[in-house]
DNA sequence: TTGTACGCGTTATCAA
DNA sequence: TTGATAACGCGTACAA
């Protein structure tokens, strides 16, 4: 190995100088061949610059444009969660679009944390994105909500996008999903197949999209005659599902004929609870969840949900992302309820009260 | 909405200088005290630049301070799929880790294409990370591997680091788990517990941590005085597995105790098809898979896997990613069997051929 | 059409 | 310790 090659760090990366002295240009000229866009160059030099740059294989230096042109082709995300199937689902769709158009994503990852969200996105202001998309937090009641907005605001008035998904707390571009409608749906259905007995679970953590889910739940029972339903907010995980369906008293369980869980992740947490007190799932009470995540295929029985398109959620963010419109507006994407075998028609002695 | 405030794009973002000019010292020392390290400065100027650093709201220009710095604190990952469980949990982890020394992370998504792999490093060499990790493809005869290495040295040339994970085929820094030993263990546990007559499933896809599954799994059979072990390469599909599943003859299937996949995803695929076809798991066949995705909790029966200690690749990637050795090692994390209700012990009955 | 000269925001070098 | 000044790699008026 010689001095030369060896070890890391040695060479210098090739710059545009290197190919347009190779190809005996200018460097403006080079320029304007590889990545500007007004292509007046000669063909002869075209030719020269191109076999130069591939000959030592030129890459442009990305900080360095978007330090000249002011601007990056990278899109800020930020998220709650990556394992989670549903945000990991979201993430996949958001970066399927972005390059789609040739932009990067970045992605960054609250863990739920409220204060971490303004931490992220003053850090992210810095990466010069395109777009900031911040996916899948909002809570009821935040702590610095006005600081986040000023930071957001900061960043648009520098020519930044900022999007928000599934959550309308703040005043910016928002795309959501219809929580209160696809819940309520799935609320009128179960009704028509009898189920009148139901435990609602929502989120421990006050997040405003689960709250909308308990919500259009509730008044889907009320409008089909179902009155008291019992909600409850356990810890907002699987985990958590699963240990308040085990503190249950058998009398409350008993008495029980569904629980409708606000994601499909608490949904899944509380079937796993009630079968470990020995209960069968339909047989002995049904259970619905949110989200339609891919890995409800492997359950069984397959369980009854909302699903969200979120292909649509990501286009239209990507689009409102990459847009630049003067009042910032609210698009909704529909939420269907999906009946499935976790639900099944109750029998008719079960419907009489 | 005033002239100056409206709009996008309309305001400059707030750079080093306009600090400095406010706190009334130069632009350097504005610099050290911010983000410098050498943080000789007087704490009178010291207070007042960051007083109006935090009055300005100022954010330091990541790409500025890559390009002056010659190198910035992004680490490209580069992925086959986010949405699939295993490389979720996978980048969340690493998402984790290089979080918690201040790095940002870059994700860019193959979706299983080897020649997108030799763009995206391609485009990702540009952003000028801090390293560049290759998590989870590496086929068997790649297309272009000459070029993917050559890009890779080039990149490793200019200061960055490259590290791989779960594909040995390259001569660079590589950090993988035990496939062969992972799945050698399973079979033999399995075949101490009576399981013969064997289906495996492999990858259609020709991937090495694939094949090595396969061979420690036959490996482990044989050891264990069991041979004649059919293995197929399905599409690399959870619906690949179940339509191979599904094709088979009656009298096929009959033959088998057990259907090993290379992958929970798949396994989870041939337990559907094997349903389907009307079979009960585990007591008409048995099924394992290998990786232990978190998804598996809430299947029944419990599957029977491969578990991969995902936080410790992770650690050990990122380690790797950020400590600049002279010679690349080859890392080596355990994956061990977890056996659960998918494969219960065999009736006597069964043993005896 | 091509090349010269400058600016982008930051860090690093060197005098003072 | 601090402050001028020169890079870093690229895009872009402007002049040729």
């Amino acid at each position: 190995m010689s001095a030369l090659s060896g070890g890391s760090g040695s060479r210098r990366p090739v710059t545009l100088d290197d190919v347009a002295r190779q190809a005996g240009v200018s460097q403006p000229t080079a320029s304007r061949v590889l990545n500007g866009s007004s292509r007046k160059v000669a063909e002869a030099y075209r030719e020269r610059v191109l076999q130069a740059a591939r000959e030592l294989g030129y890459t442009p230096n990305l900080p360095a444009q978007a330090m000249a042109r002011g601007t990056s082709r990278t899109i800020a995300l930020v998220i709650s969660l990556i394992s989670d199937p549903y945000f990991a689902a979201m993430a996949a769709e958001i970066m399927k679009q972005a390059e789609a158009i040739g932009l990067h994503v970045s992605i960054a990852v609250t863990e739920r944390q409220a204060d971490r969200e303004l931490d992220l996105v003053r850090e992210l202001r810095g990466q010069q994105p395109r777009a900031i998309i911040l996916a899948g937090t909002g809570y009821v009641d935040p702590p610095s909500e006005q600081q986040l907005i000023d930071e957001l605001r900061r960043y648009e008035e520098t020519g930044g996008r900022v999007v928000l998904i599934s959550r309308s707390d703040l005043p910016f571009e928002t795309v959501d999903f219809d929580n209160h409608e696809g819940s309520r749906q799935l609320a009128r259905e179960l009704a028509a197949l009898g189920y009148e007995r139901c435990l609602i679970l929502g989120s421990g953590t006050p997040l405003l999209s689960m709250q909308r889910r308990v919500e259009g739940f509730v008044a889907g029972l009320v409008e089909s005659g179902v009155n008291g339903a019992r909600v409850h907010h356990p810890e907002f995980s699987w985990t958590g599902a699963r240990d308040f369906v085990l503190a249950l008293t058998d009398a409350d369980v008993r008495d029980l004929q569904l629980v409708f869980a606000v994601t499909d992740d608490l949904a899944l947490g509380a079937l796993a609870g009630l079968r470990e007190r020995g209960l069968r799932i339909p047989e002995d009470i049904g259970v619905a969840g949110f989200d339609d995540i891919t890995t409800l295929r492997d359950v069984v029985p397959q369980l009854t949900t909302v699903h969200v398109a979120l292909n649509a959620v990501a286009q239209e963010a990507i689009y409102r992302a990459t847009t630049s419109d003067s009042e910032p507006t609210r698009t909704t994407v529909p939420a269907y309820p999906v009946l499935r075998a976790s639900t099944p028609p109750l029998q008719a002695s079960c419907v009489i009260e």
